[in-house]
DNA sequence: AGCACGCCGACT
DNA sequence: GTCGGCGTGCTC
């Protein structure tokens, strides 16, 4: 820049100051006749940066500096001699609102560019995403990442097409096998917000189910938003949608579309020209219009917890959403939450469940055989089966295809002693030994140091209870000792999404179980203890949870449908299993996580750093009356580093203030200027 | 977070 | 007398 381009401007800036009326500028360009101020969000995720800046809007962007607009604008300048100010990195930011005047009283910088017209962040998203930084001790900026898809200026370009008129009123259909179900959709299309905790019928019916519920909530000329848990879930609903309403009414928000379609689907959505969407967990966020209805499919699933911070959950921005725009809530699934089984306890949601008849006619049979009942055929025991499994699975082969679930390797729990027990541990440490590497050599958890003959302490045994089998070695030798049927495998980085009725052997991890046509003739679910075993509050919930999503894919019982669960029969999750009763299970657990004080019932946050740091943040908060500080102790899954974590509960309805100390503690460091930063987690996933 | 300004010790 | 320590405060 030129010194005589700095003098007209230092003129300019004179002569904007002398004039009262308008906002006075840095540099003096020419504010907009009217409504010269812009408040801004600018895109800084620094939390005691957490608040709006008014921008100056220059008179050549007037007309399209409008609320809810991108834009560029200079932050962090300072001021040279003689008070004026320069640089200041570019920063993107949203316009938020436009006004007359500032309450900030120095002199304003002007935006530097609007980088388009599109006003994508509308008042409805910009309240919920304060709401949901609130919730979880976030900044704006922060959540506004994860609910703004970034920008593509040639599905920009594209004009969306005009809205489809509503559609009729859907039939009830399979609604029909829930008592309340009839009610619930006339509800949805009379415009009422009806909360449900729905348990989902076993079987093929639930992404129709959801369609129907979309249907109708449209048929009232509002809007609904599905989220399911993965790009398969949300490809059934997505086809289901169309065959109940052809295309052009929905659209799918999913991360295998790529930014360019991800982006016109968003526009579509955020113009108001589609009404209902479907996706995975990004499209929580989803700004659609006149909301009228959120689903939320199988809320505990894992990937329904946002891992960019701060950790949004599905669900609980859903009903955030439902509370604020009014809308009704269809919380589904083969198995119930321990959260959902809360809102139905406290009366905030409806059940919406079939009667126990109609459910003994629609889930398959299951049957419950422990590990010790070792088959007598070879492969079989070289996959670990148990004999009445390889009966059943031998039985089913001759009428369809069966599968059979093995947990991932990331699931078994601490190695122990075949013969006792015992956990095996190393013997430098103390810590939980581990088969980490492939060759049978043991590797400590806690010091990384490696054990290859290890005996048990307790009894002497040099056997080991190993891991389970993985799926790669199930088929091979299932398919060894079913050499005329073809076995498919379905893992974590090809998954299946569907096979044929032809009989066949599936092997499949928990969450990658393919559909059959007309439903698989059989199931097993094998090493049961390792998925119960985990040392997670949540490990029987989730275990029945994966458990079910497999059975709910076998005929009913009266079809043949037969599950086999290897596991222990008494343990809670399996006998719930058995009587196929996830509702029950819920309330149970429920019951004890509220005697135990641990979440839903109370509210938990999680503060992980060095241990210094921990106890910093822990003093300088201003805790709500009644909070217990649980540890701190050696973060869980801690690589050698020495890091803490300590928990703090409140009581119910204390949420709010946890949040809010937590985030004005987390400022107060940064303030302090405290090297060490600690995480903040709202509602850990992973407590002991 | 950066990045400035501000007020007290050892150097040209 | 000046250079520079990092304590404190601000960012429209």
């Amino acid at each position: 820049m030129s010194s005589a381009d700095d003098t007209g401007e230092q003129l300019a800036f004179i002569r904007e100051t002398v004039r009262k009326a308008r906002p006075r500028t840095w540099r003096g360009a020419l504010p907009a006749e009217h409504l010269p101020v812009a408040r801004v969000v600018v895109d800084k995720g620094l939390l005691h940066l957490d608040q709006f800046f008014d921008y100056a809007v220059p008179a050549t962007m007037a007309e399209e500096a409008l609320p809810g607009v991108r834009v560029r604008v200079r932050f962090g300048a300072r001021v040279v001699a003689s008070g004026r100010r320069e640089g200041g990195e570019l920063h993107d930011g949203f316009i938020v609102e436009r006004r007359a005047d500032s309450d900030y009283k120095g002199p304003l910088a002007p935006l530097a560019q609007v980088l388009s017209p599109e006003q994508v962040l509308t008042p409805a998203l910009l309240r919920l995403c304060r709401t949901v930084a609130d919730r979880y001790a976030g900044s704006l900026a922060d959540v506004l990442q994860l609910a703004v898809p970034p920008r593509h200026a040639a599905a920009e370009a594209e004009p969306s097409p005009p809205p489809l008129p509503s559609p009729a009123a859907p039939e009830p259909g399979s609604w029909s096998r829930y008592p309340q179900g009839p009610d619930y959709l006339a509800a949805l299309t009379a415009g009422h917000a009806p909360r449900a905790v729905w348990t989902a019928l076993p079987g093929p019916t639930w992404p129709e189910e959801i369609a129907r519920a979309v249907a109708a909530t449209l048929a009232g000329g509002r809007g609904a938003l599905v989220v399911l848990p993965d790009g398969k879930a949300a490809a059934r609903v997505d086809a289901a949608l169309t065959a109940l309403l052809g295309p052009g009414r929905h659209t799918a928000l999913t991360a295998d579309l790529g930014p360019r379609e991800r982006y016109r689907h968003w526009l579509s959505v955020s113009r108001g020209s589609v009404r209902a969407v479907i996706g995975t967990r990004a499209a929580m966020f989803a700004p659609v219009r006149d909301l009228g209805l959120v689903v939320v499919w199988s809320d505990g699933d894992g990937n329904h917890s946002d891992p960019r911070a701060p950790h949004p959950h599905v669900r609980e921005v859903a009903l955030l959403r439902a509370a604020e725009e009014g809308a009704g809530v269809l919380l589904g699934g083969l198995s119930v939450t321990v959260e959902a089984a809360q809102l139905l306890r406290t009366g905030w949601a409806r059940p919406l469940a079939a009667e126990r008849e109609t459910v003994r006619a629609t889930a398959p049979r299951v049957r419950t055989v422990t590990d010790l009942d070792q088959a007598r055929d070879a492969a079989a025991q070289s996959a670990r089966l148990p004999g009445p499994a390889w009966e059943a699975a031998r039985e089913a082969l001759t009428r369809g295809p069966v599968l059979v679930q093995v947990p991932r390797r990331g699931y078994v729990p601490r190695l122990a002693c075949a013969r006792c027990r015992e956990p095996a541990r190393c013997r430098h440490c103390v810590g939980p030994l581990e088969a980490r590497s492939s060759g049978g050599v043991l590797e400590c958890a806690w010091c990384g140091q490696s054990e290859a003959q290890w005996h048990c302490g307790e009894c002497g045994s040099f056997r080991l209870r190993a891991q389970v089998v993985g799926a790669r070695r199930t088929a091979e030798e299932l398919g060894k000792a079913f050499p005329r049927v073809p076995v498919w495998t379905s893992g974590r980085d090809s998954v299946l999404p569907a096979v044929s009725g032809e009989p066949a052997l599936v092997i499949s991890t928990p969450g990658a179980e393919p559909v059959a046509e007309g439903g698989y003739a059989a199931a097993l679910l094998l090493d049961g203890w390792a998925l119960l075993g985990r040392p997670d509050l949540r490990a029987g919930e989730e275990a029945l949870r994966l458990w079910m999503a497999a059975a709910g894919l076998v005929r009913p019982a009266g079809e043949g449908g037969t599950v086999v669960v290897v596991a222990e029969p008494t343990a809670r999750p399996v006998q719930a299993l058995v009587r196929w009763d996830p509702a029950g299970h819920a309330a149970l657990e429920l019951q004890e996580r509220a005697q135990l004080h641990f979440p839903p019932v109370s509210r938990m946050a999680s503060v992980t750093g060095a241990p210094h740091a921990v106890a910093d943040l822990v003093s300088l908060i201003r805790l709500p009356e009644g909070t217990d500080v649980l540890g701190p102790v050696p973060a869980p899954g801690g690589r050698g580093e020495e890091l803490e974590r300590a928990l703090l509960r409140v009581a119910p309805g204390q949420g709010a203030a946890l949040a809010a100390a937590l985030k004005a503690a987390q400022i107060a460091r940064v303030a302090l200027r405290t090297p060490d930063p600690v995480k903040v987690r709202i509602d850990p996933p992973d407590i002991g």
